[in-house]
DNA sequence: CAGTGTGAAAGTCTTCACAGCT
DNA sequence: AGCTGTGAAGACTTTCACACTG
């Protein structure tokens, strides 16, 4: 499918149509354009265009997309045919959070366990998960084949909990410690750190 | 001191150079380079050198950068020499899990208030904030002149809450719902999705 | 016609490489 | 020597504008 190299930013972009897309489909839509999707995402129409010519030609002219088949050749392209099982390290506020949001099912994704190093809360439940000594993280990835960790845990202790996670088999990080890791080059990470935003937004409040 | 228009790519790092500068003075350093930087922050230093130089010159040759000198620069230029109140919208997993996460205090922002629709949350405790009535907002937000506004609703309020928001003043919203919002010209919106993330990286998971 | 797919042009961002300061 | 600040070069991204198609 890739018939070139494509972008990193143009791959960013997908999942960004993908959910445009679904929110249409909810709304009863058939087909949408280029335009139409670009006005809704605020960007433009022919980068929208563009960034889709790098995977194939999925429309038609004059008459558009199709919104389920556009968002089926995205879903095969970004590799979400599948359901990916993921593993949360850290039962604090966030982890628990995250290991109770909703919005994980119907986009691709699993959580499987919920893992920590505090003796307190090994064995107390997160939702529906019982939470996991971190000790277990390596044979538990080993076992089900796990290769997306998120990390909730404390600054100090992320480097460490991503160490053992990447020695365990995991190469896909979702990290919220506000530290940057330091990884090999097989394993990507990207992070979430709501301060950053709001310190880039404090910019433009004179 | 935006000597010229500032690339907003530009703006965006600078709390990233903020938070390991932090954390280098947390491990007792007094002097940095660009280099050192860039290999912690994995950029390159040139970049670091070029976007300091947007805002004036606050290294010295041969000897680098003072750490916590070019603190007090960053938090100038960003406006964090004073610290911002925060209102939560959404009392639901993330509100709480963001209301409750210690990161803000030291960082420049106070979350002072959390609101929801749903009266069975309105009055409950989440943490050591009292859930208000979203009906509360406007008033709220135009008594303590707040701009910041954190939104943690479900995808289908979420329009409607940041319509509500920015109508009350709110000129910078921190958007957790899984949604594109449609705001006016003079208002900022940043985005957090994890879902996002985690499909952008099953891009590169064959 | 309305709307795609796409070369070519324009614009933006990053890296290079070096003069110059400490 | 070591490292900054910066024009100029290079790389990358976006936009334009249009031939072409259903």
């Amino acid at each position: 499918m890739p018939a070139k190299r494509v972008p990193d930013i143009v791959v960013a972009r997908l999942p960004l149509y993908l959910r445009a897309l679904s929110a249409m489909q909810n709304g009863g839509k058939e087909f949408t354009s280029s335009q139409e999707m670009a006005q809704w995402l605020g960007i433009s129409s022919a980068q929208i265009r563009k960034d889709l010519s790098h995977f194939g030609e999925f429309g038609k002219q004059g008459t558009g997309y199709s919104v389920a088949g556009l968002q089926e050749k995205l879903r095969q392209i970004l590799n979400l045919e599948r359901e990916w099982p993921i593993v949360i390290i850290g039962a604090g506020n966030i982890g628990s959070a995250v290991a109770n949001y909703p919005g994980f099912a119907h986009r691709g994704f699993r959580v499987c366990a919920v893992f920590d190093n505090d003796p307190k809360k090994i064995g107390s439940m997160v939702g529906i998960y019982e939470v996991c000594d971190v000790h277990q993280l390596p044979e538990f990835v080993r076992e089900h084949d796990i290769r997306l960790a998120m990390i909730a845990v404390p600054a100090e202790s992320a480097q460490e909990v991503a160490d053992l996670a990447i020695a365990s088999g995991i190469t896909a990080i979702l990290n919220y410690a506000p530290v940057n890791l330091i990884v090999p080059e097989h394993v990507r990470v990207e992070n979430i750190d709501p301060v950053l935003h709001l310190q880039h937004m404090t910019y433009y409040l004179s």
